[in-house]
RNA sequence: GGAGGGCUCGCAUAGUGGCCGAGUGCACCGGUCUUGAAAACCGGCAAGGGAAACCUUCGUGGGUUCAAAUCCCACGCCCUCCGCCA
């Protein structure tokens, strides 16, 4: 959610926002419209409330037939009451209806465009020169399949398109990625969660997953939950309607994601880079508002760390405006180079979600100003699949076994994924 | 799935139709006293909207009533017992 008085100071503000998202503007004067509304009624109906409220008293002092004649207007004012109140919660579904269809404002410092506009901040590491090597490198499906570590046909088997299982080696590996993931988060001090996948819509929409990303959200309709494709979710969620007075406070959720991929037919149908389900480990911090920015930069470093000592090349990218989450004001994707594509391509990202979803899920911090929604920000630390992709292929030897990179030796206990 | 008990301002509780937006204790914050602390005493202390008057909120949503924390209905969550599953 923006914040109200803010868009009513400033409108243009939140019209050149939507824009630059590529989004929708006219609903920022639709909204202003119904938000005039929406206080209209909420004043027609405390100025009887009021009236009743004192009438109210009189008639319990009141005696005889001096009651009686109070109890008649009462009587009245009641029904009059009852239906500016209706009114009243009309206007103000709408007004909320509105609110939730406007974006978050989009940091000034972000680059404007669409998905191809995003500015490169910084480039890590070369390139592997496989030519140089003298051998051309297979991609993560055929390494995965000679050192049994991903079976996608049998994914496909059991599950359908865009599954896949992670077997011996494969499974390893995820599980030495996580507890390195989480071991780093810790050392950072970050409280290690197992959050729920499992979401009510609250949280959903608190998160700001039900307006422009709905269409890849699995919706369980009998249950009326959701299977959340990020801890992210969960984590946000986890302090709804609180009031928060430490700040800032991090955690680091390990999770199942769930991603329908609608509309997305067609691109990267092979292999395991994009997946309906897959595990993560996501950083998640509560801080105030104005740390929010430094905040950002911290989680980038932390991913950025996590890739270097992987040793594989990556760059770092600002991503434009149009290409922004309903609730990110800004965001910095890790883009791994992946060798048989030739491409860099994203493994991570971290959003600054400013006060917006904060002000969805009612959490609060004090200060001496009063009470405001705190800032929340997110961050990859490993996507499952995607790292197991880049390891693989970046790592891959002559022979076809994979070096493993030294920082996670101690957590796979070995040095080299063998062919089977 | 069945039966019962509960849900009030951070915690514990009081409150069975108007004197209740709501008392008390603990915690917390400020002050007096003290070399300092503790104790004692005094004051403050739920949230949201509003410039203010004022309005809203006693799990949630409906209803009855001039008036609801209080009465009625539905739902949610927690606890106990039974059944079922692990």
């Amino acid at each position: 959610m923006i914040d109200l008085k803010a868009l009513r100071e400033n409108p243009e503000a939140f019209k050149a926002s939507q824009k630059a998202r590529g989004e929708d503007a006219g609903i920022v004067d639709k909204l202003l419209r119904v938000d005039d509304a929406r206080r209209e009624a909420i004043v027609e109906f405390e100025k009887l409330r009021a009236e009743q409220n004192l009438l109210s008293k009189s008639v319990g002092a009141a005696k005889g037939s001096e009651k009686e004649n109070l109890l008649e207007s009462a009587k009245k004012l009641a029904a009059s009451v009852k239906a500016a109140d209706a009114k009243r919660a009309e206007a103000e579904d709408a007004a909320h209806k509105a609110g939730l269809l406007i974006a978050n404002l989009i940091d000034p410092a972000a680059p404007v465009g669409g998905e191809a506009d995003f500015k490169v901040i910084e480039t890590v590491g070369k390139p592997r020169d496989f030519k140089a090597e003298g051998f051309a490198p297979k991609d993560h499906v055929e390494i995965g399949k000679v050192i049994k570590a991903i079976d996608i046909e049998r994914g496909a088997k059991v599950s359908g398109a865009r599954s896949y299982y992670l077997t011996g080696p494969g499974a390893l590996l995820e599980l030495a990625l996580v507890n390195y993931a989480i071991s780093l988060a810790v050392k950072g001090g970050f409280i290690p969660m197992i959050p729920p996948v499992l979401v009510k819509p609250v949280a959903m929409e608190g998160t700001g997953f039900l307006g422009q990303a709905a269409e890849n959200v699995y919706h369980l309709k009998e249950d009326e939950l959701y299977l959340a494709g990020t801890s992210e979710v969960a984590l946000a969620a986890f302090h709804m309607d609180e009031i928060l007075d430490q700040l800032p406070i991090r955690y680091a959720g390990y999770s199942p994601c769930f991603r329908r991929e609608a509309g997305s037919y067609g691109k990267d149908t092979r292999g395991i880079i994009r997946v309906h389900q897959f595990e993560k480990v996501e950083m998640f911090t509560f801080c105030k508002p104005e740390d929010a920015e430094a905040e950002h930069k911290r989680l980038l470093n932390w991913e950025r760390e996590f890739f270097d000592s992987l040793e594989i090349a990556y760059r770092v990218i600002d991503v434009a405006s149009g290409d922004l989450g309903a609730s990110a004001a800004r965001k910095f994707d890790i883009e791994a180079w992946i060798p048989t594509q030739g491409a860099y391509r994203e493994v991570t990202s971290t959003s600054n979600c400013t006060q917006f979803q904060a002000r969805r899920l009612n959490i609060r911090y004090k200060d001496k100003k009063g009470t405001k929604p705190v800032a929340t920000l997110n961050g990859t630390l490993v996507a499952i699949p995607r790292t197991i992709v880049a390891i693989l292929e970046n790592h891959q030897q002559k022979d076809g076994s994979v070096k493993v990179p030294k920082a996670l030796i101690p957590f796979l206990g070995m040095d080299t994924l063998v062919c089977a």
